[in-house]
DNA sequence: ACGCCGGCTGAACGAGTGGTTAGCATGGTG
DNA sequence: CACCATGCTAACCACTCGTTCAGCCGGCGT
């Protein structure tokens, strides 16, 4: 019958600090080596025995959970710390090139490749993010509006973070310290396309579009009931 | 001593039906569960022994690469026999919609998920192929021509395929039978999204775009050598 | 009919996994 | 000083993994 961890006060100081030595190294190590790292390794890093990573966290779904609950906080943190200046994923970029968030950001990108409860939470973030942006947008008239606005901020949040995913998957750097070298790279790569996409399009007549309105009914869009 | 498979007459028909179907069986079984699938969940899949995997293919590692390889020879003839219609993503949305390649489709995901040399191999085919049928287009006056032709390329098969693999990552279907009313339904909702952006961008002004464009000396394009 | 031979298997191995437990050392407290 | 709680660990458990190997067994040639 060990002790379970209901109150902390008994342990004020150190008891936490070991605790969240281990997490930072388990958010590391799974940043760097993916999900299926043992415990063994992440109690290496620390310098400590596997059993203590259990002591303190009971088993590994709930280590990950600490490490998911983290991060998610340390992205909340980020958000609101960053203000979204002009550009259309200003959060995306600022967050994935940030030296300090390299580490969160390669657990984001492995929790968005793992498929985990926080990549769900994190994608969902990040959609209503660009929606409330793009709304923004908008109504500046800085954007053209969409005959469905939350389709299209799903599209280009889906698009975006794949497209970051997928680039990262297919060319990972070895270690952490060059991922955000390699996400300024990413985003160095895709700003003309994207600016050229974005401001040029990328079809010269309207057909394909015209047919489409043409053959659905009507967009499944709830907030533009009328449109062309 | 087991005898290796050097030569295949010796063993005409049976063994190669065997092999085949130890294969297929491996490739449905990692594109429903992933690489990290057991070799005996493989071999009870066909009712073999574990032993008899290895025996015909010498290691799990051998046996991903027959697989990878058949799975690419099914893409190759895939695309052989799609004539490549109007539109932008033809040959990944019949792909993808197919029925009969929903097994192949899931294959192909994992892998992209995974990031092994056949994601690699695909996604440099898809990208090839974009830029070629992009071009058409450009010289046949239907799409924009961009400044960097290659980039744009690699930035809309990233985003497509990214988008596509982000999707079903945070939704996964449950068996393969799914995948294919998946990606239709993936397809479906994208379609407005991309179309729009496609026809008529996104932004309102081209103010962020000649910035960039005055903010870099010139773009790495190679075959745009002088523009604006 | 006999022997060989090759496809195939059952059983095991060694490594590695998450998880459990008995116990050690240490430091604060009566 | 004695005691006890506590952070921590070594050892172990059951399990899965890829892989190996001795050998079975049925068909085929002689």
């Amino acid at each position: 019958m060990v002790c379970m961890r209901s109150d902390k006060r008994s342990v004020p100081l150190s008891d936490l600090t070991a605790r969240a030595r281990i997490r930072d190294a388990a958010i590391e190590r799974f940043a760097r080596d993916g999900f299926g790292a043992g415990l063994r390794t992440v109690a290496g890093d620390v310098g400590v025995s596997p059993a203590l990573v259990l002591h303190h966290f009971g088993s590994k779904d709930r280590l990950r959970q600490a490490c998911d609950e983290h991060v998610l906080a340390q992205i909340r943190t980020a958000k609101s710390e960053s203000i979204v200046d002009a550009g259309t994923r200003s959060f995306l970029e600022h967050f994935a090139t940030a030296e300090r968030y390299s580490t969160i950001l390669g657990y984001v990108l492995r929790s968005l490749l793992d498929g985990g409860p926080l990549a769900r939470a994190f994608v969902q973030h990040m959609i209503d993010d660009a929606e409330q942006y793009v709304g923004a947008a908008v109504s500046a008239g800085l954007a053209v509006p969409s005959r469905d606005e939350r389709a299209r901020s799903r599209y280009l949040t889906l698009s975006a973070l794949g497209a970051m995913m997928l680039s990262i998957t297919l060319d990972p750097p070895e270690d952490l310290s060059n991922l955000t070298g390699f996400m300024r790279r990413f985003f160095a790569e895709i700003t003309l396309p994207t600016l050229e996409l974005y401001t040029e399009g990328f079809l010269t007549t309207r057909r394909m579009l015209d047919d489409y309105l043409l053959y659905v009914g009507d967009p499944p869009g709830e907030n533009a009931a009328q449109h062309s």
